[in-house]
DNA sequence: AGGTAGCGTCTCATGCAGCGGAACGCTTTC
DNA sequence: GAAAGCGTTCCGCTGCATGAGACGCTACCT
C-alpha cells in the first residue's frame, strides 16, 4: 500500500474564493514581485491551479505580470478604497493628523484593532520623521505598541484577560512581556488617557498615543513616534487635543460609516 | 461593431472569482451599506448566488454584515495595501506631498494614469481645504482635471490621438470638451512643466499640476486644489518643486516597484 | 383581519467547470 | 549532458457551483 499514513492533505474543499484569496495573501510576506512557483509555495497549491487562477486574476485588474513576476495591481487598490473603515475614518481623522503632523513633523499613526492586533489605517510622514517599520495595512500585537496598548486599555475588561491570558509577544528586548505589568500600564493608560511606548515595538523609537472614543466606546487610537532622543512632555498634550476633537466629528456621524 | 463575433450574450461562464469580484464592485456605485437583494440586482446574479457568494466572503473578512445590509470589511483594505503602485509610490511621495500642504494649506492630490482614467491615489487636507468630490481610489477621465490634462500631455502621441478621437466629457460647463483646444492646451502644459484646471472638474475649485516623470516616462502627478478666488502665482512653483524633487527620488528606484 | 411586497434563507437535482497529476518545452546552472 | 527550476498545457474525473423555487419573516398597505 502507499504510505498515505499522514492523511495530512485538506480534503479537497473546491473553495474558488478562497484559494483566489490565499493568492492574493501570498504577497503580504516578503517581496514585491512573486513567480508562479514561489506563489504555489506559500499556498501549498498545485501549480496548475495557480496558474489557472492567477490567469483570471490578471484578467480582472487584480494581478498584473512584469518581467520580475506577478504584482497587486491597481484593480485590488481599487477595491480596497471601497471600505469605509478606512475611507471614512481616514476622512475625519486627516485634518487632526495634519495639525499634528504640523505641530511637531514627526510620524504619525491611525489605528484601530481587529482581534488581537492593532492594524494601521493610516501613516503620515515627513523628510524628518522617522521611518518605523509600521505599513498601512499591516499588523502588530496590542501589547507591544503604543496605539495597541490604548485600544486595549479601553476595550472590554474580556478582551484585556484574553490578551493577558496568552502569552506576549516580544519585538524588541523592551516589549513588555509580564502580564501583571501590562496590566498595571492599562490602568495606568484609562487614568491618563495616554499611552506611551520606550522602543518595545521598534529600537530607538518611542511613541505617544491617545483613544478616540466615540458613545464611550473606543474606535480608534492615533499616535506621534519619535526617536528616543527627540522624545519630549509636549507631545502628549498635542495627541491628546487631536484624539478628542476627532471624538467629537465621528460623535456626529453615523456608528457604520466609519465601519463600526 | 459588426466584427462582433456570434457570443453576443455572455453564455453563464461559471467563473467564480468573476462574480465575487462584481459583488465588491457593486460597492462602488452610491450606498455604503448594500443589502443582498440590492447586490442582486445591481450585479444581475441571481439572489441565491449572491447569497452563497456574499457568506462566503464574509467568512474571508472581505466583508462584513451589519443590521443596514453589508459593507466591505477590513480584509478587503488589508489587500489593497498589498499593491506596490500604492504603497511604493505614496510612500516615496508623502513628503514632498506633506511639504506642499505646508506651504499651502490647500488640498494635495497625487494620481496616476490607469488607460484613459486618472486614479487618485492620495488625497491630503487639512481644515482649510476644499473639499473637492475627487476619493482616492476614484476615477476620472484625463480630459477634465488639472492631474488628468498633465497625464495626458507627457504621454505617448498614440494616446494623446486615442482620447481626442473620443468625445471630451464635460463635467462642469468650464470642462473643455473642444478637441483643438484640450491639444494646444496639452502643447502648452508640455512647454511650461505645468496643468491647469479652471473649475473644470469642480464648480468654484481650480488647481494646479505637474508631472512626476522617471527616465522621461510619465509616472504620476501631483496637484494643488483650491477655491478659484484663492487662485495666486506662487502654487506653481510650489507644485513644481516638489514633483521635481519626487522625480529625482523614483529615478533611484526600481522600476517596478512603484508599479510602472 | 387579510393582502402584498420585500427581505434573507435553504433545498436539491443537474451538469459542467474546477481540479490537479503529469508531461512538455524552455532556460539556467553545474 | 544532466539536473533543476521555471511557466505552460493537456485531459479525464468528479465534486462543487449553480439557480429556480419554496419558505418564513417583517412591514406596510388596505
Amino acid at each position: 500500500m502507499s504510505g498515505d499514513e499522514a492523511g495530512r492533505q485538506e480534503p479537497p474543499r473546491g473553495n474558488t474564493l478562497e484559494r483566489g484569496l490565499q493568492i492574493l495573501q501570498a504577497f503580504r510576506g516578503p517581496g514585491t514581485a512573486l513567480r508562479l512557483s514561489e506563489i504555489a509555495r506559500r499556498t501549498g497549491l498545485p501549480k496548475a491551479t495557480v496558474h489557472r487562477l492567477t490567469t483570471q486574476l490578471v484578467e480582472l485588474s487584480l494581478l498584473r505580470r512584469t518581467e520580475s513576476g506577478l504584482i497587486p495591481d491597481i484593480g485590488l487598490f481599487e477595491l480596497g478604497e471601497l471600505v469605509p473603515l478606512k475611507v471614512r475614518l481616514r476622512e475625519a481623522a486627516l485634518p487632526y493628523i495634519q495639525d499634528l503632523y504640523e505641530a511637531t513633523h514627526e510620524t504619525v499613526h491611525l489605528a484601530v484593532r481587529d482581534g488581537l492586533d492593532v492594524v494601521y489605517v493610516e501613516k503620515i510622514r515627513g523628510h524628518r520623521g522617522v521611518d518605523v517599520p509600521s505599513r498601512v495595512g499591516g499588523r502588530l500585537p496590542l501589547s507591544t505598541t503604543g496605539v495597541g496598548k490604548v485600544l486595549l486599555a479601553f476595550s472590554e475588561a474580556e478582551l484585556i484577560d484574553e490578551v493577558l491570558r496568552r502569552p506576549l509577544r516580544r519585538l524588541t528586548s523592551h516589549s513588555v512581556t509580564d502580564a501583571g505589568l501590562l496590566q498595571s500600564e492599562l490602568r495606568r493608560i484609562r487614568i491618563a488617557g495616554v499611552g506611551y511606548d520606550r522602543e518595545e515595538a521598534s529600537p530607538g523609537v518611542s511613541c505617544v498615543a491617545a483613544p478616540v472614543l466615540v458613545r464611550n466606546e473606543i474606535v480608534a487610537a492615533l499616535s506621534i513616534s519619535v526617536p528616543s532622543q527627540r522624545i519630549s512632555n509636549r507631545l502628549a498634550p498635542a495627541v491628546r487635543t487631536a484624539s478628542l476633537a476627532l471624538s467629537r466629528v465621528l460623535n456626529r456621524m453615523a456608528p457604520f460609516s466609519y465601519g463600526g
